[in-house]
DNA sequence: AACGAATGTGTATTTGGTACACTAAGCTGT
DNA sequence: ACAGCTTAGTGTACCAAATACACATTCGTT
């Protein structure tokens, strides 16, 4: 067992950390992306995929690298959560964790057994298995992020695909606000502030009139409205 | 020079700071407290108070220490803004910095000259001085998301003393808002909210009718009006 | 006692949010 | 082909919240 130590501070160092809370709506309840530890500390117990960020490596990136590696999913809505640093939230070394969390459409996703064989799996946010370090609060935490940026920002569209109904635009809603809304009042306010404009296409699945598809009018631009 | 590099680990560790940005209305203006540099590198230019984290510390706990041994201020209200991590923002070697914002009245605060003998001083937000590494950047995140907090939560109370008038107040939103703001209205709103009420003092400098003076009923809660 | 300066107060209007029910269009099974 | 099921799509009346707006009050000063 190699412990080189080759690279030497004059004080000491924390480690950095990335770590990803990817949400996503599957089977009508917003969910996580989890994998199972394969190794000490909190063996066999599920976390969120992340790890130690390269030296030269910029944070976003990590989190994007990470996330790919142990899961296969890429091309998501990325954005800075927390950071946490609690000196014994790691039981190995102290280990400062830079979160983030992302938003992607179930179906572009295709969470692949990570290269050290690890299982990765979605679980509803309400039936979350035991989670290892501080990740249980990490969820949370993003989660309220989450919801409080429905309010003010079009993240909500980051969990659809490029052209989808006003039905499946209030459901995303209802889902993560957990209440129902008004049919017509969530037309009407989600026109009335101009995010979206109908492609002209006609969604056609299901036994019952095809409803009209809509598109992000610009994509770039989440924060803020009004 | 002893280079003992006594701290040595598998991987390259980064090092990780905390860096505040502390405001308080000063003069009618928004206005940070900054520190000049003493050595290299940016030696002569302003930065924001903040220093390395030491290896069993909290991070909220690092930004306080450092707040105070800089720059003599305590008890000030403190939230974790933002962690920057740009490879390069640093020119010595790989930095995390976990930035905070904090916000105090001014008659509480006497900064003094730090020990290293480094002059501290305010600055008008509009009229900052050149600045170290990406501070600039830093407190332009942190007065865009105090600004954003106004709206939502009690954080305007923390820039002013225990008891207050209400158009000190009024004046805390106007400077963050940089609007003019109607004053009945205003009133309106803020009583309607129940978050202070009445002394039964007043307020009786300046040759003119005195004021009311109100206190927040419940200092400790910030978050999440309605 | 007159003046200057900041305090303190109410109403009418506008705006935005909420509550609420039926017709339209497609598919399926007979 | 048509009856029945399923989801899409649409407007108005009501209520609550935000806005616009002006003058009398109470100090200190001269």
């Amino acid at each position: 067992m190699p412990t080189t130590h080759r690279h030497c501070y004059d004080y000491p160092h924390p480690a950095v950390t990335t770590d990803v809370v990817l949400f996503t709506i599957r089977l009508d309840a917003l969910s996580v992306l989890l994998i199972q530890r394969g190794n000490p500390p909190c063996q066999g117990m599920w976390a969120l995929p992340g790890g130690f960020l390269n030296i030269d490596e910029d944070l976003e990136a990590c989190a994007k690298r990470e996330l790919l590696e142990e899961t296969g999913v890429e091309g998501v809505y990325l954005e800075q959560l927390y950071t946490f640093g609690d000196p014994k939230r790691d039981p190995r070394e102290r280990v400062i964790s830079v979160t983030f969390y992302a938003l992607s459409q179930s179906d572009h996703l295709t969470p692949k057994a990570s290269s050290d064989a690890a299982l990765t799996a979605w679980f509803a946010i309400n039936q979350l298995p035991e989670l290892a370090f501080d990740h249980a609060d990490i969820i949370q935490l993003a989660r309220k992020r989450l919801v409080s940026k429905l309010g003010y920002t079009t993240i909500a569209f980051k969990m659809l695909p490029k052209s989808f109904t006003l039905s499946q635009l209030q459901s995303v809603y209802e889902i993560l606000l957990n209440e129902d809304l008004d049919k017509r009042n969530f037309r009407k306010g989600i026109l009335a502030r101009n995010f979206i404009k109908e492609t002209g296409e006609y969604s056609r699945i299901g036994n019952h009139r095809p409803a009209k598809t809509y598109r992000v009018i610009n994509p770039s631009q989440v924060e803020i409205i009004k």
